[in-house]
RNA sequence: GGCCCAUUCGUCUAUCGGUUAGGACGCCAGAUUUUCAUUCUGGAAAGAGGGGUUCGAUUCCCCUAUGGGCUACCA
């Protein structure tokens, strides 16, 4: 019988979320729900001295905002937990325990000065078979000093004891196998006194087993120390139950080099972040994608090509989509370096097919903040006429405010090219024209407007141009009778009168 | 320094020994348009280098180079 597969997304809480995090827990996600089995939020917060007030809520809060829900997390519960390390303690010590009693594991008293000391003094020093008879631990001092030490309430560490001569094997389902030898690794600390916590190695692999997380899908950073992980998993007896692993490619900065880091913030021109970030320390501001205008929609699919693609030239992908095709060997294996432009482009089409009411929602809001006050059928109009021209959601107001306000200037450049001397008197015209008309439709306007255009030889251009110049203050925007028919016909002559009385 | 991973247009990528090396973003040109956009059409643009293996390598192997990651009592 085939297991139905759990996977879960391991953050630690030391800070706002990375956009890579949110990758990899995305196909976390995906690959979970693809295979039917659960994907798990366990925060990894065993470094006490790193922890960061309001990283927990924010992890959370972006997987909410992004339509991505775990089926068990610290907030939702479930039969595997505690789902924060900081709670499991007391398992941690009983495996620890166990690693000592089986030999596999030792207690070490090296404080870190000594331990410094030694990495100065000789270059490549590492804690391993070659040196750790030099050192002060379990095996050199015996039993009876080591409880002693203990007794006297000596800090100390335990250490992982890796036995030379051993081909270590990742199966890596996106690598192949990645042979390592046992000597090239040190004795890893995996559990501190000073705090009773275990470090990252001992706590992951425990809890993945107590999980029974199946496959491990998680950046390629880790994928050094998955040796160290694999012989955790044989110390404790756990070969076979072993999961299957997968490291995914880095996401790297767009100009150059490096991995895109935390510290880059807003100085690539684009978010690090899914959500704005305030850092509680020191007051700094982040940028985040939602507060920068993405949707959700986009950000999903242009994370989802950043390593992965689906092997045909569809590009534009909903959950459900990326769901039902996503694999690992369609993972790519090299870093994938972040391209705005491409995210944008994603954007926009998100944007177009955002239903218009959802769009004027979002834009509502910002209305509200300046203070304008118009009804939702009027905004969801307004959105509906351009969309298309926008990427993001915060460019609405740029190409829609004459919806809302009369222009107070005319756009120079355009006052130069189209307002010419017989303009005034046409735009008068036209008032009276359109003032006349019963039928204020586009339609209707538009027929009559250019039949009195041809009838009197006008250049259609000129009239057209000065009439948008009039209603719109610049030379943009959508069709022009679409405008005038949402802007009314009063509003619309005002608007020619006034721009009569006020372009010299 | 040591160990590990990677290497196709500027960027994301397709190709699972034989292709005019395909697509997308961006860029350039043209068309549509009463404006600005959108849209459409076309174009420029790539196998890091050197050895092998093979009738034939972008594809398989090795070396070099380059990029990246890890190398903490961080995750």
């Amino acid at each position: 019988m085939q297991q139905k597969p759990r996977v879960r997304f391991a953050p630690s809480p030391t800070g706002p979320l990375h956009i890579g995090g949110v990758r990899t827990a995305l196909y976390n996600y995906l690959f979970a729900r693809q295979q039917g089995g659960a994907c798990i939020l366990r925060i990894e917060d065993t470094d006490s001295t790193r922890f960061v007030p309001g990283a927990e809520d924010y992890i959370q809060e972006t997987f909410d905002w992004l339509g991505l829900p775990f089926d068990e997390s610290p907030r939702l519960g479930g039969p595997y937990g505690p789902y924060k390390q900081s709670q499991r303690k007391e398992i941690y010590k009983e495996h620890v325990h166990r690693l000592l009693e089986n030999g596999t594991a030792y207690i070490a008293f090296d404080t870190p000065e000594e331990l410094e000391a030694q990495r100065t003094e000789k270059t490549n020093f590492q804690y391993d078979a070659s040196t750790r008879m030099g050192m002060r631990n379990s095996l050199t001092l015996g039993r009876e000093e080591t409880d002693r030490l203990i007794q006297a309430k000596t800090q100390y560490v335990v250490r992982i004891k890796i036995e030379p001569g051993h081909d270590i094997i990742v199966d890596d389902l996106i690598r192949g196998k990645v042979v390592i030898h046992s000597s090239v690794l040190d004795d890893k600390v995996i559990y501190k006194s000073a705090d009773e916590l275990p470090t990252y190695h001992l706590a992951n692999v425990v809890d993945d087993h107590l999980m029974e997380i199946t496959h491990v899908i998680r950046g390629e950073e880790w994928l050094p120390s998955a040796p160290l992980h694999v012989w955790l998993y044989q110390s404790l007896g756990w070969a076979e139950s072993m999961p299957q692993f997968a490291h995914l490619p880095l996401l790297l900065k767009p100009e150059g080099n490096g991995k895109l880091s935390k510290r880059d913030g807003d100085r690539l021109g684009f978010p690090v972040f899914p959500l704005e970030w305030r850092d509680p320390l020191s007051g700094e501001c982040s940028s985040g994608y939602r507060e920068s205008g993405y949707l959700p929609e986009a950000v999903i699919n242009f994370l989802a090509f950043l390593g992965w693609n689906p092997g045909t030239e569809q590009e534009l992908f909903s959950l459900e989509e990326l769901i039902t095709a996503f694999s690992f060997e369609r993972c790519s294996k090299s870093g994938a370096r972040f391209d705005l432009e491409k995210a944008k482009w994603f954007n926009h089409h998100y944007i177009l097919s955002t239903p218009d009411s959802v769009l004027a929602d979002i834009f509502m809001e910002e209305l509200r903040r300046k203070e304008i006050d118009a009804p939702g059928e009027y905004v969801t109009r307004v959105v509906a006429l351009v969309k298309e021209r926008i990427r993001f959601t915060y460019e609405l107001w740029d190409q829609t405010s004459y919806f809302f306000e009369a222009p107070v200037s005319y756009e120079e450049k355009t006052v130069r090219k189209r307002w010419k001397e017989e303009t005034p008197a046409q735009m008068k015209e036209l008032a009276s024209l359109l003032d006349a008309l019963d039928d204020f439709s586009a339609t209707s306007q538009e027929q009559s407007v250019m039949a009195w255009i041809e009838h009197n030889g006008y250049h259609t251009g000129n009239v057209m141009n000065a009439f948008r110049l009039a209603v719109v203050g610049a030379g943009k925007g959508p069709h022009m009778f679409q405008i005038t028919e949402l802007l009314g016909k009063k509003e619309t002559i005002s608007r020619l009168y006034q721009a009569v009385e006020s372009i010299a």
